[in-house]
DNA sequence: AAAGATGTCGTAAACCTTTACGAAAACGGA
DNA sequence: TCCGTTTTCGTAAAGGTTTACGACATCTTT
């Protein structure tokens, strides 16, 4: 009873061997039904549970297990992606074991051979802003590990992932800046060399382009991170500019509640006199004053799907699962110019 | 050089036994100091890793790794531990597993019982506002394996644990609410008996006591989850009131923000007709408008101890470690009613 | 009835490491 | 020199499981 039962206990018991009782609980075929039931009830009866261990030095595998790497944990999208493959992860039985490479290439790939040793089953990974992807691929590849990417992905790389349109998110978003009816739409984005800042700031050109709207590089802020005080230092220096923007596509949600915070210390009407968007529909969103119009992007279900691909692969290995979950506007009160009725109000 | 280093390969290639270089390499007393160079050197050259799960089957217990239970890893505060856990984890080359209990009290022993089958070394929980305290520190108990508590606690919980000063906190925030001249305070509280609710009822109490300010139960809005919405229909309520409150001390940040967007909604000023204080820190505190007061609560740093008390415990099994987090007070906009310029102003 | 096919099971090796135990060697002191 | 101590090392078992292989029994076919 105190002691955990193992598969020789149930052998013993019954009279038969090790083998068998192995093969039984395993489901395997040559055991016959009657041995078969016998030993899964008493298994059931001495609250029989594999040794997971022993099974994983066996198998050269660690038994029921993935690896997950993240930027940041504490960033709510990817914290919300961690969510979604632990729903997942759990009701398989799998065991998440989580690093985080805050942003370094060495750190990252330090996580990757850790995760490799110790024998994982898949990595599910949000890669870096840098990444060392050949090396990456190629370990996971020998080591026949499957490789799930998610929220961003590595320069031609074609294996399993699961995106969010960026580059349709940010078209879709400057597009209604436009139908809005505003004219000189700044976008303040990322420095970086990741494919999220690449394609997002794609589709904001894409939609000036398609409105015959000329781009004007003054009203392009970049920064290497993207956070509150970006947005703010960013629009404190494009109403520096003598021609100020009535409008910005921030790359985030962070980016755009820096915006808008400059506004209000500064008399600047949102959405009136500037129209603003952002990116992630995170929890900020509808706490900032006024609301924010912005692009959804369910960290929760991106994590559930990478978890689904690698389960899968468990079965087929050979085809590869991409998923692009398309964008969609969630419109708060940021934007409207038209009912300005959102936004400040005198306060005596 | 393609597939990975035993030590048995050291063994031969040095005409030694198998046991002097597991010695050797785990810097054993009875092996001779030339034997051990030599090891180690032909070790590094092959660049030998030991196989973690050989090891933690022959121990008993896997190798280096600790279980992570928290009730929400979407949550911010909850994210923020988890990242000081992992901080300190990886320096000291841990694997973190983690797991979402969900505030289930079945989820959340099933984890434990997972995390101690599979042998982890210490773990690391957050307990749900339910749990089976008396099993799970019965089994890990008998599993001698360590467990330290953070944020939350068991009634009569006696062993390691990472607190917050919730009480002291709340009492804080109270103090100041009442120092800034507000007379009516109320509460947005947790009906739910863990103790962080507890705790910091009872600090709103004992400010309220320590200058004689009789409680007003109408003034005490209890909710089963505390979130954003539950902050805005409790604030609604308590304007619903035939003699409303002017201060409100809300247990979270995200409570505040909700009671912050009633007060928008409806014309009422913050801090001028209603002083609000939060209770976290949490990003979103500097993101409203009026800025939130509030109290700080360092989730990375909690983490990052807790992790420690676990390593402490591999040299030191005897001693108990405590730590309550001090409370301090953050303060911004959201209750100073003299300098009232913070707020709404004119949209025009 | 013999031969082959099928179904069921046991033996033993393998996964890689740690460690109790004992053996051998080296060394010290008298 | 001899005995006792210490240092150094090897043998083998142990940890719990999977699985290749072969053995035996049973059934099928002719």
């Amino acid at each position: 009873m105190s002691d955990k039962a193992r598969i020789i206990d149930i052998a013993k018991a019954l009279n038969i061997s090790i083998a068998t009782v192995s093969r039984a609980l395993n489901n395997k075929s040559d055991v016959s039904l009657k041995t078969k039931e016998s030993v899964l009830k008493l298994a059931k009866q001495l609250d029989y549970k594999p040794n997971n261990l022993a099974i994983s030095l066996r198998k050269k595998k660690s038994f029921k297990s993935i690896g997950v790497i993240l930027p940041n944990v504490g960033h709510y999208f990817f914290s919300t992606v961690l969510k979604g493959i632990m729903n997942n992860a759990h009701l398989k039985n799998h065991l998440v074991i989580v690093g985080e490479s805050a942003e370094s290439e060495s750190e990252e790939y330090k996580l990757v051979e850790e995760f490799v040793n110790y024998g994982v089953n898949g990595i599910l990974m949000a890669p870096g802003r840098e990444s060392k992807h050949e090396q990456i691929t190629e370990l996971l590849k020998t080591k026949r590990i499957p490789l799930i990417l998610m929220d961003r992905i590595f320069p031609e790389y074609n294996g399993h992932y699961v995106l969010s349109n960026d580059r349709q998110g940010a078209e879709i978003a400057t597009t209604h800046l436009i139908q809005k009816g505003n004219k000189r739409i700044a976008h303040i984005g990322t420095l970086d060399n990741c494919s999220v800042g690449h394609q997002r700031y794609a589709g904001y050109l894409a939609a000036l382009k398609k409105y015959d709207i000329k781009e004007d590089e003054s009203l392009v802020q970049k920064f290497e991170i993207t956070n509150v005080e970006a947005g703010y230092t960013a629009t404190k220096r494009l109403f520096a500019l003598e021609n100020p923007p009535d409008a910005i596509f921030a790359i985030t949600d962070d980016v755009a509640a820096g915006a808008i915070d400059f506004c209000n210390d500064n008399n600047i009407n949102v959405p009136k006199e500037l129209a603003i968007i952002g990116f992630s529909n995170s929890e900020l969103s509808s706490i900032v004053k006024p609301k924010l119009t912005t692009i959804e992007q369910n960290g929760e279900r991106m994590g559930e799907l990478a978890f689904d691909y690698f389960f899968q692969s468990y079965k087929d290995k050979q085809t590869v699962r991409q998923k692009i979950f398309e964008s969609k506007l969630i419109v708060r009160e940021s934007c409207d110019k038209l009912n300005s009725n959102y936004s400040m109000r005198s306060s005596l």
